[in-house]
DNA sequence: CCTCTAGGTTGACGTACATCTAATCAATGT
DNA sequence: ACATTGATTAGATGTACGTCAACCTAGAGG
């Protein structure tokens, strides 16, 4: 299940030329229903840091044992924030030897930065 | 206790200098608690709309009585939404006669947008 | 003043979410 | 092969959310 997002997200990239921006048109049904559930993911105070750990980590990736210590937050709990990032299409996850590594999607941060993007002069 | 919502996003554009961005750094837990909900805010289809439609409206503003037709929703669950944007900073209501027109606070879009910007070419 | 209409609020109900504990899967080291 | 450490999955529980029906509030007009 955690594909469908993933791919829709992915699709969605490709139907929209670059910046649809929120306060230009209004937003398509089809396209509301496909991004907000990302809004969603991070409207999660613990998900936005770790989506913010991820996205600002040297090198591009993080361990998640570097991520679980950061929290009062059980191994698990963090797990299933981490699942819904990934589900969200967010991050990406990586499985190198011991450790699951994760990685940001700059792609999607920048469609979604571009939707809330508006005019620097107050439209009249 | 829709105002300490208001307040709070308010606040934090005089704490932060400008573009703090997910990216550069790791989003304290203060900012991450005050920025989810304007984020869990946009997560669901129906406000994005919502919130897209207030935004790209002419003039700035629009009627409610615009607004609700536009759904296949009661009244009241239309007003639920307008009053989630409304604690969440993201709109401004007034009643002028017999209706209430809405409208968008660039500022805080762009608070939202600037964190969510990542660079074009992808920081090593 | 009284009625009508348009919005907004409250209470209730079903569902989804955040969190935990316990169990399972994966990889390393003895 | 066995035990150990790390990460995810499964089940359970309390809370929050989305929705609607019913009621309350504020102007408009007779």
């Amino acid at each position: 299940m955690s594909k469908q997002a993933s791919l829709a997200l992915r699709d969605l990239g490709a139907d929209t030329p670059c910046c649809p921006s929120l306060a230009q048109q209004r937003v398509p049904a089809g396209t509301a229903t496909v991004l907000a559930p990302a809004f969603k993911a991070l409207g999660d105070p613990v998900r936005l840091q770790l989506m913010s750990m991820i996205a600002s980590a040297k090198g591009g990736e993080v361990c998640v044992c570097d991520l679980t210590p950061a929290f009062d937050l059980t191994g698990p709990t963090i797990s299933h924030h981490l699942k819904t990032l990934r589900e969200a299409g967010l991050v990406d996850a990586e499985r190198r030897g011991t450790w699951v590594y994760y990685r940001a999607r700059p792609a999607i941060l920048r469609q979604l930065a571009a939707l809330l993007t508006v005019e620097p002069t107050t439209a009249a």
